[in-house]
RNA sequence: CGGGGCGUGGCUCAGCUUGGCUAGAGCGCAGCGUUCGGGACGCUGAGGUCGGAGGUUCAAAUCCUCUCGCCCCGACCA
């Protein structure tokens, strides 16, 4: 390609709502342009690098049996309603809903579990036509409360979304187990490092869940690995070994202290001399189900926190988010920072922490505005509730599943996430086949994703320096950079056009920048800032048949003679 | 949803407080010339409904109201 032709056009400046680096780098080396909030158009660089991470998916999906389909992403309301996602999924306020000229409701979709389904279960009847793993590549939409971060929380997206049908358990564990292979090969072709977490299975339901993560500081996702075993989780789903409190003796009477303005555990730690690990803190919550809301309240010990995922899920509630002052009030008859167990109002649900258990003379709010009270005892001034673990697991907490490893807390891109669904949709919607026994049975089903756009930009969040993109080989636009410094020179130019010809005819993607009247200094700051791997130089040493060669990354550069510069290349990008 | 900020050529921004001549700069773009290995220089030039609507005024980019869009922070761990 000819840099002269190429519709590809970088910025001087950085653009001003540019945050992240990944935002930043694409916007100016000319690769993405935002249309609205979380909207963007794709220029024929990002395609290329968009089409080149679809060709490893699809090669990879292949391999592992699945079969490639389009899915309509404007679906009817109805199928959504089958499944019962359309009033969830609209409360949580993530879903495009449009009407037609008719006033029918359609939407456009996050996820295509509801399409998928009824294909398959419009086709298949027999066990005997199991397993089927069907997949597409294709724009996904989600009404994201706040968009940001660029390609990384977009409103439109584009997603790899498969679906595995199959007759039983065992059967999808095989599925799942292929995809997780098949994954696994995608990010490490893609040149990507990556972590495999445990995960929650959130909005899209089912049991076994894990996530994909593209190591990053600037990752949106916490996740703790552990240094001593394979043990890695997100923060949503971690657990950890409990850390040893102060034990609090032999029960002593309880009382009433006053403790004007002290809402915070650390506050009260000073007035009192007491460690924060001998208070319980009652975290009050809105939990929200289908038909109802309800308040709860999570006894936690004071020096750990609450992990609201884990609270969602012991509820079975669809959310839980903190409670309002409003909802404080009316559950403590106090003002916020004052509420504990003893003496909550009825109705109240109380849940604890399993840090709790075992705890004496602890300190709780009174449920009275600035009073607090110490030397509380579970069973004799309050029920001890019902524990879970509800505690949100930090780094430097030790493993839960080796007896010596600690757990390290980094961050992470989600790009892919797969999960054992079983029967939630194929129930629901009646997607039924015939076992051997003649026997209907619901279809066993696994869904499995990769946000291609997003593994592009997670791509550029790990891969980056000063001056630009780092593109790693696999999935960069094109592999090799051939820069005519002065193309009115006539060496250099026939040096650089017999580089691209040759390169190409290797098959190489080659960008030729043979730009006329644009002086050097440009065109190296161009090229760092695309990030093409390898750069070959047409220089001042054309007219003895010497190009340079530098490899992105490493900055690394040789001198080559015109007839060795194929396979120079090919040396550095390991073809 | 709450709070804050911003919308002025393709990009980055100044001008607005205190209303007043043809609305500015840098970059980019076009032409000419000089340059030619890390975002060169000179000259000439094109390009703007100052986000939109309404209002105040002799006069609005500037003041007021409404509206749309965009960005950031937050959503209170008691």
């Amino acid at each position: 390609m000819r840099q002269s032709q190429a519709f590809l056009h970088t910025l001087r400046d950085d653009p001003s709502d540019a945050e992240v680096v990944s935002h930043r780098l694409l916007a100016r080396a000319g690769f993405i342009q935002k249309l609205a909030a979380g909207v963007y158009s794709y220029a024929p660089a990002m395609t290329r690098v968009l089409q080149r991470v679809s060709q490893i998916v699809r090669e990879e999906m292949n391999r592992a049996g699945a079969q490639e389909v389009l899915l309509p992403i404007l679906q009817p309301k109805e199928i959504w309603e089958e499944s019962g996602r359309w009033e969830r999924y609209q409360k949580g306020g993530q879903l495009f809903s449009l009407t037609d000229h008719k006033g029918a409701e359609m939407c456009l979709v996050p996820t295509a579990e509801e399409a998928v389904t009824t294909l398959v279960k419009r086709s298949i009847a027999s066990y005997r036509q199991l397993p089927v793993n069907l997949y597409q590549i294709h724009t996904k939409f989600r009404d994201e409360i706040r968009p940001r971060f660029g390609l990384m929380r977009g409103r439109e997206f584009i997603m790899k979304d498969a679906y595995s049908f199959d007759a039983d358990e065992a059967g999808l564990r095989e599925s799942y187990a292929k995809m997780r292979v098949a994954y696994q090969r995608i990010f490490e072709r893609c040149g990507l490092k990556f972590t495999i977490v445990q995960a929650d299975a959130g909005a899209i339901g089912g049991s076994t869940t894990e996530e994909f993560m593209v190591n990053a500081d600037t990752g949106e996702d916490t996740i703790l690995v552990c240094d001593g075993c394979n043990y890695a989780a997100n923060v949503e789903k971690a657990e950890s070994k409990l850390p040893a409190g102060e034990t609090g003796g032999e029960p002593k009477p309880m009382h009433l202290e006053a403790t004007p303005g002290d809402k915070s555990c650390e506050q009260l730690s000073k007035r009192f001399s007491l460690a924060v690990s001998r208070m319980i803190k009652t975290v009050l919550f809105r939990a929200v189900y289908a038909e109802r809301e309800e308040t709860v309240a999570v006894l936690m010990r004071g020096d750990l926190d609450v992990n609201e995922v884990k609270v969602a899920n012991a509820l079975g509630a669809l959310a839980v988010d903190l409670a309002d002052d409003v909802r404080v009030r009316a559950a403590t008859g106090a003002e916020p920072g004052f509420a504990g167990p003893v003496g909550i109002k009825p109705g109240v649900k109380v849940l604890g922490d399993l840090s709790i258990q075992g705890m004496t003379n602890f300190l709780c709010g009174a449920n009275k505005t600035d009073y607090h009270l110490l030397d509380v005892n579970f069973g004799r001034d309050v029920a001890m509730p019902e524990v879970r673990d509800l505690r949100k697991s930090k780094g430097g907490e030790g493993c839960p599943k080796c007896a010596s490893g600690k757990l390290g807390e980094t961050r992470g891109i989600e790009v892919g996430h797969i999960f054992q669904l079983g029967t939630k949709y194929s129930k629901a919607m009646s997607a039924l086949f015939a076992d051997d026994q003649q026997v209907q049975k619901p279809f066993v089903m696994g869904c499995y994703g990769i946000g291609v756009s997003r593994v592009a930009a997670a791509a550029v969040e790990q891969n980056h320096d000063k001056d630009g993109i780092v593109w790693p080989a696999p999935i960069a636009p094109w592999q090799v950079h051939v820069i005519c410094v002065n193309p009115e020179d006539a060496s250099q130019r026939e040096a650089a056009e017999r580089c691209e010809r040759e390169l190409e005819a290797a098959g190489f993607d080659v960008l030729h920048d043979d730009r006329v009247k644009v002086s050097p200094g440009v065109k190296f700051k161009d090229a760092d800032l695309v990030g093409l791997p390898v750069r070959v130089v047409a220089g001042r040493d054309a007219k003895d048949g010497v190009v340079e060669l530098k490899v992105r990354r490493t900055g690394a550069m040789a001198k080559v003679k015109l007839d060795a510069v194929t396979a120079e290349v090919k040396a550095r990008l390991g073809a």
